[in-house]
DNA sequence: TATGAATGAGTATTCATTCAT
DNA sequence: TATGAATGAATACTCATTCAT
């Protein structure tokens, strides 16, 4: 009825989740205290654990929640593929979600479980999924490669923060980048 | 090797130092406590301090011990330069030394210092050194294409853990970096 | 008094204080933990940062608490205002409140900034108070003089626990000083 | 025979102890840390365990190290008496031999045993010695507030950092306290 | 004898987390 | 349900002191 608390339960996760995000991917995990989280949420930091259990708990909640991705059709060749991923490369941090979850987890790679986990959605979800797109031999280094590239135009971007990447024309890089995954068609 | 030399100052010193880059590289910034280090080295925490002052100011020393680079002559074109380039990605964490000094400052990159120079060791450093050896427009993306590839490919091998790169024949890497740099002199 | 009211900040806080004032008097800023404070209390320790910000600041609002002083009025001559600065010498300790914040910072005198608050104190306030009673020449020196013994018999009290003080008539006490003052009305 | 090296054992005894003195004067027994001590002695700390078992061993050393005192005549009454002690309280840090030891305990009075050792040498030799000064009733007050009065001109000087006595004209000061003490000698 | 490397107990302070209300 | 007081384990760092040379 009174309108300043009138926050429900779901407002205030989300707002909990929003704010853990931009928090986690601008200082990682240890660099972030549930203090801060809570005040960039405008609630109490126990809220945490009623909802979340822990930090911890809360982080990955942070990775999982937001995964539309919408990888586009499976039967692609990698050029077709590669331009679909570098949609996320590009667009990420427009909107206010805040960063991909692999950059999340890059972040906080120190913590063995986020490395792990890291380890697992890399080599068995994207770097297989590339590697189905290229024939012949060296299909996993060719798919490495790829990987590697988007990987790192995702670090220079959000990690080092190079300039570069968000202030070019996206088509032009389009062309870039397919030119250099084409370049791994043998 | 054996008997570790007591009372030796040198020895322990570069025993901390080996020992903080691996943490460091291993655990990152905050994950790494001095006492964790110190064990590692066979050695007392407080000759941390004694020796380097600071945990922060051992952190730094570690990313500037090592590296001579020698980057080659300045007069090679994008592909020798990128190949040059390689040889540091390929053959790291071969002897005991530890990790690239990107990649420790990568792993912590949660600190502000950390990431700023991090951003100013690759945007002044590296991107500029690459896009000089680029003619033609759009000089910068692809250097920033370049880099991003090499970059990611160390992140694949020391933070995701890929094991794809460390098994793959060196040749082969060599020809296939190659081509997709020589795709970007159009 | 009984029942230490868990969960409750003011009683919390004034807890603090009291053990701090009773430590800091008794063994100086450097010969006091935090810790043991916190114990006195009955407390834990983190609260001393929680309400306080830091031991330094813990120390600082042990001496500006209490002393209302009521120095009574500006207008007397040297005797009545010795006298009346003599009531605080008499009188503290009396009850558990602690020692006046002048015999705090002289036991803890080793800290540049105590030292200098406490010259500062003494010399802009008391002294000068006390000149300002004192006609023709000399009036530093013979405020300085009172001064000394005022607070000479503060340490004498506090620091090395002479009892003749505390057993002494307060009447003649008074007149002693009295006489001692008025001897310097030349 | 060669000049540098050629200290011996009472010279770096000395300097110890000269270098003591200051220290712990200046900035109490906690205050001062024995690498401190050593280096304006110009000689390793190890050298304080050396030749006097530890830091409170060196306290110990340098309150006992001087003390000519000189008190002149027994028979003197409580003026003569008070004048005598009085060119302690005014000359001292004149020379370099640092403060009275009543100072250097009273800046350290925090420990237990330098509490002590204040207390026994100021209540049982000082103040009973200005107690057989006077005839009459109150001996012991009259005793304990001359004492009072030169042991506060004694920390004005040295703790407070009060300007007026080393400035002031020794003889009027001789004078204003003769003539504070006389007005006891009811 | 004297140097300096090594040590371990101690410090203030921070942080995620749990009670009580 | 939600607030905030309380907690205890952990951290970097300092210091007097001892051991090896």
């Amino acid at each position: 009825m009174n309108a300043p608390k009138r926050r429900d339960r779901a407002a205030t996760r989300s707002a909990l989740l929003d704010a853990a995000r931009r928090r986690f991917a601008e200082h990682g995990f240890d660099g972030t205290g549930v203090r801060e989280i809570a005040a960039d949420a405008g609630v109490d930091a126990t809220l945490i654990f009623r909802y979340f259990g822990s930090k911890q708990d809360l982080f990955e909640a942070a990775l999982t929640s937001e995964v539309p991705e919408g990888l586009g059709a499976k039967e692609t060749g990698p050029v077709a593929f590669a331009d679909a991923l570098l949609n996320v490369v590009l667009s990420e941090r427009a909107g206010d979600g805040g960063e991909h979850p692999l950059l999340l987890m890059l972040r906080s790679a120190g913590r063995p479980e986020v490395r792990a986990r890291l380890h697992e959605e890399v080599c068995d979800g994207y770097l297989a999924d590339l590697a189905d797109r290229f024939d012949g031999e060296d299909a996993a280094l060719r798919a490495e490669l790829v990987g590697a590239l988007l990987l790192g135009m995702g670090v220079m971007r959000a990690v080092v923060g190079s300039p570069v990447l968000p202030e070019a024309d996206p088509e032009r890089v389009r062309a870039r980048v397919a030119a250099m995954v084409a370049a791994l068609e043998s």
